[in-house]
DNA sequence: CGGGTTTGACCGGCGC
DNA sequence: GCGCCGGTCAAACCCG
């Protein structure tokens, strides 16, 4: 089969750059291209149909990688706001301001009731964007903070769903983070929303050049899919769907400092445990 | 003491 | 209508 993105790893083969310094390269483009809208880009008409739905899933194969991606993953993006307007966002000073209760528990009620307005009215979504990352820890560092809201039990799966949200107080991007019930190697996190400010970490003194004109888009990024979602890896119970995979790996080389990390996934293992099954 | 995590409860959506 | 499930809240707790 041909390889239908060859341009971003064209790119990324001549740069001499890691794929997260490339990221973070666009990041710092002058049009403040960064990962997550790096992949949002992609067919950006096409995703703003599916965004609602399920998310784009990423897989990157070593902690390593996510760890280099401690830059701004979910960048500033002046052009989601006007959807953000669109949400129907309530100011919640607007709405808790509708009379103060004496009663803590009717209070408590009311508030809650008021929340679950807000987030029925605030069903549409942000943009939301997964990838799956091989690591052994579930929350990986990207650069901004995150506060843990919430932790759920995902069925069919043994591993619990945790839900985080971005301590800035002005931000409301959240990211879910679970493994794959197939492979506890594989953390799935889903990001949603943008963030409204940069990255609370420095970025790395030597961050590279920009070395691409044409951002990557995500189908681009997807190869790094190639092996683990032919197998259709997620299982049942991962929320994250919209696998897409390239049969082709891109021409990577281990001589590129991450790219080295970026293995396919072994068939083996995923034969091995589905034979457990 | 402030900030983050845990955890049980609550709510809405959705399928039956 | 009911039950299941995902998502969120917030009090309690933990930790530096």
């Amino acid at each position: 089969m041909e390889d239908p993105f060859p341009s971003f790893w064209d790119h990324y083969a001549s740069s001499g750059c890691t794929l997260a310094e490339m990221l973070n390269c666009a990041d710092e483009k002058s049009n403040s291209l960064g990962f997550m809208e790096l992949l949002n880009m992609h067919d950006s008409a096409a995703f703003k149909e599916e965004e609602e739905e399920e998310p784009s899933i990423v897989y990157y194969s070593n902690s390593k990688l996510q760890e280099s991606l401690n830059a701004p993953q979910t960048p500033n993006c002046s052009s989601i706001s006007s959807e953000s307007s669109d949400r129907g966002v309530i100011n919640k000073e607007e709405e808790d301001g509708e009379g103060e209760e004496d009663d803590n528990d009717q209070k408590k009620k009311t508030s809650k009731q008021l929340k679950a307005k807000k987030t029925n009215q605030k069903k549409k979504r942000e943009q939301r964007f997964a990838f799956m990352t091989k690591s052994e820890v579930d929350h990986l560092e990207d650069g901004y903070r995150w506060r843990k809201y919430g932790q759920k039990a995902v069925k069919n799966s043994p591993f619990p769903r945790s839900y985080y949200r971005c301590t800035n107080p002005a931000c409301n991007v959240k990211k879910r983070v679970e493994r794959s019930c197939t492979d506890p190697t594989i953390v799935v996190t889903t990001y949603e929303g943008q963030h409204t400010h940069p990255s609370p970490q420095p970025q790395r003194p030597h961050a590279p050049p920009p070395v691409f004109s044409a951002a990557p888009s995500l189908a681009n990024i997807q190869l790094m899919n190639y092996s683990l979602l032919v197998n259709g890896y997620m299982g049942g119970g991962g929320g994250a769907q919209q696998l897409s995979f390239c049969s082709q790996p891109p021409a990577l080389t281990a001589s590129n400092g991450l790219l080295q990390d970026i293995v396919p996934w072994p068939a083996a293992k995923i034969e091995e445990e589905e034979e457990e099954q």
